[in-house]
DNA sequence: CCTGAATGTAATGTTAACCTTACATTCATA
DNA sequence: TATGAATGTAAGGTTAACATTACATTCAGG
């Protein structure tokens, strides 16, 4: 899944070690999310998001990611619906 | 961790089984997950929270939940960014 | 060129989120 | 009250996201 961790962890001038640190996993967990080649918890994905002071979806990008070992999944069933 | 799945889901007419079906996964997923047995995986939540057209923060409520297996993580460290 | 820090990656083990199957319970309605 | 649909839950199996340990590679400074 495509994602802007490493990115945004650079700008905030952490190391992988320090960021894991922050949320808790360990530095190979941040390195196989960065590279692509695990896909986060939701609980990681979100206390990393929080780190970056950003919303999951604005740093893990479902819409231009593939998904890994399933096929299509309908999108906007609830197409009409204006909440949030 | 606590969600609005039930909720939203009824206010749509839907079954477990149909919103199963909508995401490509089991009733029985769904199930635990209203019932906070199970936390999805990032892709489940994402798929769910497209049908109610919510973002997951909206959908599953992280501040109000607690982690199942884990301790006190730090929260906001980039807590000057105001981007999104 | 050294050297250390950061990163990439591999092996191995654990755990939880899934699956399927199956059965019990609840609930609306005929 | 019967009956079917929806829900709750349990058992057993698979898989991937973690952890830990270890080693190789890259890269910046001295």
């Amino acid at each position: 899944m495509k994602n802007k961790v490493k990115q945004l962890r650079e700008r905030l001038g952490l190391t992988q070690e320090q960021l894991g640190e922050l949320v808790g996993a360990s530095r190979q967990a941040i390195n196989a999310i960065e590279t692509e080649k695990n896909e986060p918890s939701i609980w990681l994905a979100y206390d990393i998001s929080r780190v970056f002071n950003k919303t999951i979806e604005n740093v893990f990008l479902f819409e231009e990611s593939e998904r890994k070992s399933r096929s299509e999944i309908s999108r906007g069933y609830a197409y009409g619906n204006k909440r949030d």
